[in-house]
DNA sequence: TGAATGTCAATGCATCTGCATCTAAATTCC
DNA sequence: GGAATTTAGATGCAGATGCATTGACATTCA
């Protein structure tokens, strides 16, 4: 053990920083183009990927990495704007099933186009194709259960 | 010309997902340790590297990134807690400086201890120092004004 | 079976945020 | 100098969030 221990700002200051700048980015962008926020699509996104089964709300949370309130209310508001169906859960009879609707699927579209476009500047234009799959696989590092061991 | 352009998701993906553990778990620590949010440790952070001068709030408002009402009523609740002061700014009748008040330094004092414990877990234990580096080295990228040529 | 406990989801309340607007002072321009 | 514009900061209002609690159903276990 001759190496020092990581300082682990070094990561997290430019971590949050540019967070807050692509977030800021993407969601200005979709504003601007009179289109919902990240948070509405990201629920969408799951909803469609899950497909005809839909899910259960406390689903989305893990997914989501959301507070149970979080997922609720925004479904809610999903609802509202007709972009899911909430449907009695057949089986659990506290349970409900989120299902995305042809016009929640829609809009998620038109939101990914311009998410996309936002994303490239943002991302794309600063790093090199070997430099973008390093950090990601870095940043996937961040992301696994925790070691256990080191430190 | 030979390697596809990066995709933007693989690295954004992970970046937001491990921004919201690394966050959420830095501030349910501050929340146990009965102290203020990161938000609040932020502006402390300015203030006190700026010492006796002060900042004015545009100046936090581009240093934290936060919109110009954000900086006022986050500067409000500190004031009300006592941890800043504001005070007429001399030269421009329009402004104020704020300015760290000895509790301000102190509970910034404690919120640090806890912020950096957790940080340990989140970031440290994942990476090792080479990993590091190169991580906060490629995020650093991320931050830099865009290329204009690149894309 | 039925009481105790656990799980799914909603909600009241206080606080926080975003947006637009407002006031006051500074600066520009004639 | 004085009107028009710009800049610093505050704020009313609507909507979003966090926390704690509630209501309804499920599950466990005696």
């Amino acid at each position: 053990m001759t190496t020092s221990a990581p300082d682990p700002f070094a990561v997290w200051l430019p971590l949050a920083r540019a967070h807050k700048t692509i977030l800021t980015a993407v969601e200005t962008a979709l504003k601007q183009a009179g289109l919902p926020g990240l948070d509405w699509y990201d629920l969408l996104w799951e909803l469609e990927c899950a497909g005809d089964t839909g899910l259960r709300p406390y689903e989305l949370q893990e997914k989501l990495l959301l507070p149970q309130y979080g997922v609720s209310r925004l479904a809610d508001r999903l609802a509202r704007a007709g972009y899911l169906t909430r449907q009695d859960c057949s089986g659990d009879g506290r349970g409900q099933v989120l299902l995305l609707t042809p016009e929640g699927a829609r809009i998620r579209a038109q939101m990914w186009e311009v998410y996309a476009a936002a994303m490239e500047p943002a991302i794309s234009s600063h790093l090199s194709t070997g430099e973008a799959r390093r950090l990601a696989e870095l940043l996937g590092k961040l992301l696994r259960p925790a070691p256990a061991d080191k430190i």
